[in-house]
DNA sequence: GGCGGTTGTGGAATCGATTGTGCATTGCTG
DNA sequence: CAGCAATGCACAATCGATTCCACAACCGCC
C-alpha cells in the first residue's frame, strides 16, 4: 500500500519541509489548519506512518514499559502459573489504555545485576516487578537510584521501593473469621511458607485464632508453589494425618486448587466434612468444582494502580506504595 | 553506578574513538585483542551499556517481534481464556532463547488497518499472531506485502499465510475414536461453532461416527468461548436434554472445565456415567477434578516451531504453514 | 631499502524522526 | 505609512549508536 519510505520523502511529495509535517501530525507547533488538513489526508492515504525508533531516540522516550517476572530457581515454576499469567493480561490492558506498550520478560535472576542490565538498555521507559520473593533485596537496592519502578507483592515497614499489593494481614484474617463464622474450628494453613506475602497471610490467620482461643490448634501444611507439587504436598500431608482439619485457609488459589484434588482424592466432602477457602481471586477459581470460595485481591485493579502509580513517578512525582484491600467471593467450597 | 552515559563520553574516557569501542563490544571488526580486553573490563566497570534505541535505529532492527492478540467482540473475551496466557509464557521463553524481545499487544481489531498499523510502526522485527477466527482475512490481506509474519491458528487449502496449529481434524478423530474404545455411543460435542478450528475438530468427530455407523446419534452443544458463559450455556442444554450422551468431546479446555461443572451441579458422575474429553492440553486440565483427559497440541512445541519459523522468515526464507500431530493426554474424566 | 599486504584505529556519514531558531510574510495599530 | 507582533514555514542541530572508508604503522620479502 504505502510506498513511503521516511519523513524526507514524504516531504517532497507534499512539498513541505520535514518539520511541518511532523508539526502538523503531532498537532504541536504552529501550522496552519489548512495545510495540516492536506498533510492528514495525504499521510492517510500514502499509510505514512513515522518511525518509532526514531522518535524514541529523539524523545528520549519509549511509551513502552517493561514487566518483569523473576523466576524462581525452578525455570518451570511459573509457567503453568494462572497468577503471572492473568496479571500481565491486565497489566496489558491498563498500560495500552495510556498508550504504552507492555515489554514482557521472564528472568532467571542469576546475578544481582538483572534489574540493572535491564534499566541501563534503555528500551523502556519504566518497569513493573511481578513478585518480590527472593529479590527483595536487589528491588530495594535498585529503587534508590531507579525511580520508575512498581512493584507487586507485601509491603514492609522501612521499605523504600514503590509496592502494591493487598494487605495479606487483613486477607488472612479475613479467611480464618469467614472459616470459624461457618463453624470450624480446626483450622489448617496450606501453602509455601518462603515469600513475605505468604508469611503474611499465615500471621492474620494465626492472629484470628489467637483471639478466638484457638492458638494452639493451627495446623501447618507447608507446599511447593508449583500446582502439582503442591498437589502432591497436600496429598501426603492429609492423607497421613491423624485428625482432619475442618477448615483450610489455603496461601493461594492455585494450593487452594491442589487442597481440593487432594481431598477430592481421599473421598473427603467439601464443603461438607471440610472448608476451604483460597486467596488470590482468580477467574480459574470459579471454574473448579466446588467453585472456590476465596480471598479477593482484585488483580485487576491492582495492575491498574500499578500503572497509575508508574505513571506519576514516570513524571516525576514520588509515590507511596498502597494496599488494596482485600475482600471475599463466597462461592460454595465453604 | 555508572555516570556513563553514551558512547562518546566513554570513548573519551577510554582514550579511544567510538568506533573502537562499538567493535570492540560487539566483537565485530578488528581490534586488537590487548584493547579488546581493557575496553571490556572498563564498561564492566564502568556498568556501560549501549542505548538500544540508537542501536535499534541504525541497525534497522528491534530484535522485538509482537505477539498480538486480537480480541473479539466483547473485550472481556479472552482476558480470563487460559489458553492465550499459556501460549504468551511459552512464546516469551522462546524468544528469549534467541535474544528476542516480546511485545505484547491486545488489539481490538476495529478498523481493517490494525495490522498495518502495527507493522507500519517498525516497533518490531516481525510478528506473531495469536488466533485467526474471524480476522482471516486480513491476516490473509497483509500476509501478501508483508512476509515476517507467522499465525496460531488452523490451516485450510490455498492459505497464503504462514501458520502453525494443531491438525484439528486428527485431533477431533483422535478424541472420537478414544471415546468410543472407551465405550461410548451417544457422543456430544460441545464447544464454540464459530472460528475454523473448532470447526475442523468437529468434523473430524463426525468422521468418526460416520464410519462407526454412529452419525445420526451426534449431540451438538454449542457454547460461547468465555469460560462463564460456556458453563451456563452447557448446563441448560444438560439440563433439558431427554436423554444424557454417554461421552463428550469437548472443543477445547475452557468448554471441558464447563462441561464437567455442569455435570458436577447435575450430579453426573464422571466418568462413570458420562465420560468427558477436552482439546488444548492446557496444565490446569491437570489441575480440575476429575483430572481431564484432553488432546495435547502440544503448545510449548507449536510456540517454539512458531518462533523458528519466524526467524527464518526474517531471514527472507519462504516458509511453510505445519501442522503439529495431536496426542493424547490419559486422566481420570473418560 | 622499497613495496605489497595486513592490522589497528579514527573521522565522519548514517539511521529517521523532533524541535529550537531564524527569516519572510501578513496583519494590525497609531 | 512606519513599526511591531503574530503567523507559517524551512534550516539545521540533535538523539546515540553502527559502519564505511581512509590512513598510519608495522610486517615480511625480495
Amino acid at each position: 500500500m504505502s510506498n513511503i519510505k521516511n519523513l524526507k520523502e514524504f516531504a517532497q511529495l507534499a512539498g513541505v519541509s520535514t518539520a511541518t509535517i511532523s508539526r502538523a501530525l503531532s498537532g504541536t507547533g504552529r501550522v496552519s489548519e489548512e495545510t495540516r488538513q492536506r498533510i492528514a489526508t495525504l499521510a492517510d492515504r500514502l499509510g505514512y506512518q513515522p518511525n518509532v525508533t526514531a522518535r524514541n531516540l529523539r524523545t528520549q522516550r519509549t511509551m513502552t514499559v517493561g514487566v518483569l517476572v523473576p523466576l524462581g530457581h525452578e525455570a518451570a515454576q511459573h509457567l503453568s502459573d494462572p497468577f503471572f499469567n492473568t496479571m500481565t493480561g491486565f497489566l496489558a490492558d491498563a498500560l495500552s489504555d495510556h498508550g504504552y506498550d507492555l515489554l514482557l520478560s521472564r528472568v532467571l535472576p542469576k546475578s544481582d545485576r538483572w534489574l540493572d542490565r535491564y534499566i541501563g538498555s534503555g528500551k523502556v521507559d519504566g518497569i513493573i516487578v511481578i513478585g518480590q520473593s527472593t529479590e527483595f533485596a536487589v528491588i530495594e537496592t535498585v529503587s534508590r537510584r531507579y525511580l520508575p519502578m512498581v512493584v507487586w507483592g507485601g509491603q514492609v515497614s522501612g521499605q523504600h521501593h514503590c509496592s502494591v499489593g493487598s494487605d495479606n494481614r487483613a486477607g488472612g484474617i479475613l479467611a480464618a473469621r469467614h472459616l470459624i463464622e461457618r463453624g470450624c474450628r480446626r483450622i489448617a494453613f496450606a501453602g509455601p511458607t518462603r515469600g513475605p506475602e505468604f508469611g503474611e497471610r499465615l500471621q492474620g490467620v494465626k492472629q484470628v485464632l489467637h483471639e478466638q482461643g484457638l492458638s494452639e490448634t493451627l495446623i501447618e501444611l507447608p507446599s511447593h508453589f508449583e500446582p502439582e507439587a503442591a498437589f502432591a504436598d497436600i496429598l501426603a500431608q492429609l492423607d497421613g494425618i491423624a485428625e482432619l482439619p475442618d477448615g483450610i485457609v489455603a496461601g493461594s488459589d492455585v494450593t487452594a486448587i491442589g487442597v481440593l484434588r487432594a481431598l477430592q482424592e481421599l473421598q473427603v466432602d467439601v464443603p461438607g466434612r471440610v472448608k476451604v477457602i483460597g486467596y488470590d481471586g482468580l477467574p480459574v477459581g470459579a471454574q473448579v468444582s466446588p467453585p472456590l470460595t476465596t480471598v479477593d485481591q482484585q488483580l485487576r485493579r491492582g495492575a491498574g494502580l500499578m500503572v497509575e502509580l508508574l505513571l506519576r513517578r514516570l513524571a516525576g512525582e514520588a509515590t507511596e506504595s498502597r494496599m488494596i484491600a482485600p475482600n471475599l467471593i463466597l462461592r460454595s467450597s465453604t
